[in-house]
DNA sequence: ACTAAGCTGTTACTTGCGGTAACTGGAGTG
DNA sequence: CACTCCAGTTACCGCAAGTAACAGCTTAGT
């Protein structure tokens, strides 16, 4: 037996469990996040309990569903983070990296960040709040050891930048939440709007009319 | 019968609403948000069927509680951003108000940004997704007016304005609850932080070493 | 005073989900 | 051939959302 067989059986159970993936994610872009353990079951030729025995719980598959997408825009992120160019050309590229992913697959990226919505009354949802926080999360810490790794920030410059990570990551999502829902311009024009934000245009702006403005 | 009569039952079950609203807050702020409609009743001391009565499905129960929180911080809110005072000031204000009001009531917050978390296994969550993001929506809709009724942006400042309220608010929110969780340093620091980064100082800072920095 | 609404409240049910226990059939190994 | 693993199944439990259908109280109409 042993090494040889046992490699046999893990190699037939990852295969198995990247089957089960995909076949969850037919069923999860089509019916939208809440779609039900049976559903994925029986998009997969199988019932139920077999995606518990791989997956544990709803959580469990949930969190593997999310980590393959997670994975690959982190990945395209990173590229962008790490491409030669001065520090404005990135931050667009970053940004417009981010902003065609979520163009792009629109379904995904609510599973992954809207969990349990579309679905129809009595719906619920899955185990929502431990899996879109982990993506901002990561990206948020990822973007802010690159600040803080090119960024001269003088003292204090770790707890700076990890501020700053979070907060733009936010700032992307948010503005790339809105956008997705009410496309109201085209990208270039968005990242154009966010990189200026970054860039202190709110801060050099002048006051309208009367009063000091925000 | 009519108008003197209707509006006294009215009266009685607006007043008998707000009594089960707040039961519910009692319970959601002790059991977490996914807290069951037959645990509220039991707070009210009641039973289900009229909680259906007055909110028609737990989404409508979560709607109104929802609201009241939110309208009750989109007040405080709009009072730092329309107070007599400089861009700078304002601005910080604004980030401190909303900080402040998260870190006093983090169950509150969780509630209304993060529901159906801290469930056992098998706990299903709020209807989600259809409240938390409204009230980021609104307070990015709320801030994009006033930024595009006091800052000169020139040419298509209504779309600037829009892009950056929802970019700000997005930036807020997301290092808010980073902070919060970690607690990494005093609220005002992180207001300051914040602060610079609106104010351009990524751009202005300096490369650290090696080629172009973030 | 008696009945007819109309309210608040109840108990008891259905449905549908996540999750599990216990059984079944086939492939490899002494 | 017996024995052990597995993948896989059916059949079930628990629990929460949501819904009848029924019970009592207050109020109005005649």
């Amino acid at each position: 037996m042993d090494t040889t067989q046992r490699t046999d059986q893990q190699r037939s159970a990852d295969r198995r469990r990247r089957e089960l993936l995909e076949a969850a994610d037919r069923v999860v872009l089509r019916d939208g996040p809440g779609a039900s353990m049976n559903a994925i079951a029986a998009e997969a030729g199988i019932t139920k309990p077999i995606l518990y025995r791989h997956f544990g719980d709803k959580g469990g598959l949930y969190a593997a569903l999310a980590k393959r997408h997670t994975d690959a825009l982190l990945e395209a992120l990173r590229a962008a983070l790490d491409a030669p160019a001065e520090r404005r050309e990135r931050v667009e590229s970053t940004l417009d990296t981010y902003l065609a992913a979520i163009e792009a697959r629109p379904q995904v990226y609510r599973f992954l960040m809207h969990p349990a919505e579309g679905g129809q009354p009595g719906d619920q949802g899955f185990d929502v709040g431990k899996h879109s926080a982990p993506l901002l999360r990561r990206m948020g810490e990822e973007l802010a050891e690159v600040i803080e790794e090119r960024v001269d920030l003088g003292p204090g410059s770790q707890q700076l930048a990890r501020v700053w990570g979070h907060g733009i990551v936010g700032m992307m999502h948010a503005a790339g939440d809105w956008w997705l829902g009410e496309r109201p311009c085209p990208r270039a024009e968005l990242v154009r709007s966010l990189a200026d934000l970054l860039w202190g245009r709110l801060a050099a702006a002048g006051d309208k009319i009367g009063g000091p403005g925000f």
